[in-house]
RNA sequence: GCGGGAUUAGUAUAGCGGUAGUACGUUUGCUUCCCAAGCAAGAAGCACGAGUUCAACUCUCGUAUCCCGCACCA
């Protein structure tokens, strides 16, 4: 019995991981705001890819760029253009087609005259920069973040002088004026995107595709993502960008599907070379051997974060028996839980119990590495329950041995299963 | 954006043209209480806006959001 999405919706709600955007004025579709936990969960996954692909390395450039930038950006990229065309919607079938390629006949149903009006269906959020609202100031909230890293090429070329290959990465939001969001966070109007182009000679394009192809799968691996969950779907040339050469979508198995989870393109010089053309700016990359100069070609890896939440999520959900109930369990890797233990005093009401339980939670709290959480209400069962719910990898509990000994007892989330060690000797692997 | 369905407390659900129920959760208190125990007390809800009606959570229309299909996903 797989999960089902309407669970995993209502424990982000009840448990304060992710709400629907503007809940409170009836929502806002293909919006999401994430709670404390949620939030966590996201931070954690953020540092993760931080660690593994950007720290790790020499050669690879943190970046944090506007999401809004000059027009003349989305003309160059060829976004404006793309998504300028007039599409017309036949009332017969619904088929919507380019107005300029189709005449009074639909191409789908055969029917004549079903066409209305052309309208725009621009895939940007437009907005205009400055008071006065006219054609100049249009600009959009940006549908990618590669171009803040494209334009900004140059300036990382002169401030560090890097070796061939090497990436300028990035996590930031993202908009697309989605026609219908969908299944939670999958499809949203607002995302978040971890990504970095790395930028090579063309003759060694396929060795890095297949490098970085190599490395996402190990990342998948390393978040506890079932490799059997991850698909990899080449894309066909109709299927693909306009920017690109060669695409692989990695896809993952949601509750509601098979979808895209992560993308690997080749975007070639595609993107410098016009911007060279476009602002007149020389995007060329001197070798320091003395080699003739080059526009780099471009290999970008690219992760929704928003996804990757909800795949995380969807992967831990977890429901077992315990005493002829069912349990809820998150079952997070310890990396990527938002509480990293818990504290409980066996019972509220017993002045020693407690204080002894504060003692250890403040160790923790110095000791461990992410949230240490106090929870001293309802009964010990129940706080297991709650924590069990969120992903809390152990909880320990202070009780009257302990006055005795110094011992506690550390329950693990998956197992149930509790072991007694010293106060001084804690150890949560 | 099109077609269909749905919307009642934090969650899951019942219900009726005439004062809104249940379960779990939640809050407070009691309890040497290790897996949502027990007892007592409490807070909390008909998505929003019009219309019909003496009276609308209930009927009608519109809007929003969610779900399912289609389309879209550069």
């Amino acid at each position: 019995m797989s999960v089902k999405l309407e669970d995993i919706v209502s424990l982000c709600k009840r448990r304060g991981f992710i709400y629907q955007g503007s809940e409170i004025y009836g929502g806002l579709a293909g919006t999401y705001d994430y709670g404390p936990l949620g939030n966590a969960l996201k931070r954690n996954l953020r540092d993760e890819w931080l660690k593994f692909f950007v720290d790790g390395w020499d050669d690879m450039y943190l970046v944090d760029t506007a999401v809004l930038m000059n027009r003349k950006v989305w003309q160059a990229s060829g976004h404006e253009q793309t998504f300028h065309d007039p599409l017309v919607e036949c009332s017969n079938c619904h088929m919507r087609f380019r107005a300029d390629q189709v005449k009074d006949k639909c191409p789908n149903c055969g029917k004549e005259n079903t066409f209305g009006e052309p309208r725009q269906f621009n895939m940007m959020l437009k907005t205009n920069i400055g008071p006065i609202d006219d054609e100049r100031s249009i600009t959009y909230l940006r549908p990618e973040t590669a171009q803040g890293m494209f334009v900004n090429f140059k300036n990382v070329l002169y401030s560090y002088q890097p070796d061939m290959p090497f990436g300028i990465a990035q996590i930031g939001k993202s908009f697309r004026n989605e026609i219908s969001p969908r299944d939670f966070l999958f499809r949203t109007r607002e995302f978040e995107i971890m990504e970095f182009e790395f930028f090579i000679k063309s003759e060694d394009s396929d060795k890095y595709f297949e490098k970085w192809r190599g490395d996402m799968q190990s990342w998948f691996k390393h978040l506890g993502l079932p490799a059997e969950k991850i698909h990899e779907v080449e894309m066909g040339e109709e299927d693909r960008a306009h920017y690109s050469k060669r695409t692989i979508d990695f896809e993952y198995d949601y509750p509601f599907g098979r979808a895209e989870i992560s993308g690997l393109a080749d975007r070639t010089d595609f993107d410098l070379k016009n911007h060279q053309e476009k602002s007149g700016v020389n995007m060329e990359y001197r070798p320091k051997d003395g080699g003739a100069p080059f526009i780099p070609h471009v290999i970008e890896p690219t992760w929704g974060l928003d996804r990757h939440v909800l795949a995380v999520l969807a992967n831990a959900y977890s429901e077992d028996e315990q005493g002829g109930e069912k349990r809820v369990f998150l079952k997070l890797p310890a990396k990527l839980a938002p509480v990293k233990v818990a504290v409980f005093p066996l019972l509220k009401n017993k002045p020693e119990l407690v204080k002894k339980a504060r003692e250890v939670y403040e160790m923790l709290k110095k000791q461990v590495e992410g949230e240490v959480m106090w929870d001293d209400n309802g009964n010990i069962g129940k706080r297991y329950r709650r924590q069990d719910e969120i992903g809390t990898p152990h909880c320990i509990t202070i009780d009257f041995q302990t006055l005795d000994d110094d011992t506690v007892t550390i329950r693990n989330r998956d197992t149930t299963e509790q072991t007694r060690q010293k106060i001084a000797e804690i150890s949560l692997a």
